[in-house]
DNA sequence: TATAAGATTAACCTTATTTTAATCTTAGCA
DNA sequence: TGCTAAGATTAAAATAAGGTTAATCTTATA
């Protein structure tokens, strides 16, 4: 959990009230917060610090939160930072609109740090598994796309039952490397989970089945991997 | 980018130091650009060009924008052009008439071309986007029509209830991404509202119902998607 | 204020996914 | 060469997730 603290949030409002208050909470979960007051002066700084997260105000003077998003989204070449609105419930419209623009959650006033302070943590954990791995290789392809949940060997889309995707993203992270059980166990099932020790093997060999038997290969005594060559 | 500028703007200001220095500008961006020096003949002009957008001075001899504007609102029948108004700093009284007489935005003087035209750029854009969602798929197409509150299907016109209407919209907006079931509570329903865990389903149903069953899939663990082919 | 339309709930049903358990196979080694 | 531990396979059982339906509550609207 500690690991996704090193990550620079900025906060856009035209309120001080807000900005301090958010700032205040947000600091003190050990993140590193940065704050605008409008839309411009948000979209230099976001060229600077380059923040992996970024609160925005829909309602803005001047150059409001939407259209400040699709600078950034547009504008800016950098890695695309995870924007969260900050709506009031009148605007409905806006949400959706803002969507469009490219906001991936929202909040909506009033402001409950908690919910806030939870939703942060889930999107940066997202962000940590990045949106997607691809492997070329010499005889075939792959691609993991996380938000649509989604697998493509070698151009074929494929949808996988939630475990059997989780194990193949992790192991699909580092190609090569060796998981052990227990490693696999932690990180797919979750510390608490108890299973019994034939579950993985089970789901290993769905994975097989749906992509061939090449892909992952068995190191006995040690573990899985994912081969480098597909 | 290039799709914005098929539009027609229509300035309306009694000084022709302004019409022309504004009219120079915005047609430079290349748009279509009309002009008329007080708001009788805006209004008129207004009825024969149907601008997408209008600059509306306040200050005007005889009739003053806010007048000009309320007519043009009122009782011009016709689809409703994004109104933008040109104060002086010190009108700050006429812009709060203004918004209540319906005008979109403002914008005063000393007038800086490119700030205007970013936000004619953005109002534009966004009255692009206001209209709704269209997906053309090979089998069937979608419209959403959001300012009509319609949903057309292979042509055929369909009317959902609010929350289908928004769920719809959501899942549509991005054809393919899975929203899992927190996003679309806190998106379609509010951060706050608390809702039994089967409302969304039923609400998936009644969709399915009406559109059919391959429009909206179901990953199971996961969330709904938008199917891309429809 | 009555009515209808829409939203939500609750109880129950269905199914996909996950897990287990029993059995079989194989690599690596004494 | 055969023993053994680790893994593979399989089908069946368990579970979780979602689907369905009807009843009830809420909200808009005439």
């Amino acid at each position: 959990m500690e690991n996704s603290k090193g990550h620079t949030i900025l906060i856009i409002d035209d309120e001080p009230d807000i900005l301090e208050f958010l700032s205040y909470n947000i600091r003190k979960e050990g993140y590193k917060v940065f704050t605008a007051s409008n839309g411009e002066e948000g979209v230099r700084l976001t060229q600077q610090i380059m923040p992996s997260l970024i609160i925005l105000d829909v309602m803005m003077p001047k150059i409001d939160g939407i259209e400040t998003c699709q600078i950034i989204r547009r504008d800016l070449n950098l890695t695309q930072p995870i924007i969260v609105f900050l709506t009031s419930r009148a605007e409905d419209y806006a949400q959706i609109a803002g969507f469009e623009a490219g906001a991936d959650d929202y909040i909506s006033k009033p402001i409950r740090p908690r919910l806030l302070l939870s939703k942060i943590e889930s999107l940066l954990r997202r962000l940590d598994k990045s949106h997607g791995i691809t492997i070329e290789s010499q005889p075939s392809s792959l691609k993991i796309d996380r938000e649509k949940f989604l697998i493509e060997v070698d151009g074929k889309q494929l949808i996988l039952p939630k475990k059997e995707f989780e194990l193949l993203e992790l192991l699909a992270s580092r190609p090569g490397k060796v998981f052990n059980r227990e490693q696999i166990l932690s990180i797919v099932w979750g510390n608490d989970t108890i299973v019994g020790e034939r579950t993985i093997d089970v789901h290993i060999r769905k994975l097989r089945e749906k992509l061939g038997d090449l892909v992952i290969r068995t190191i006995k005594g040690v573990g899985y991997t994912f081969s480098e060559e597909l």
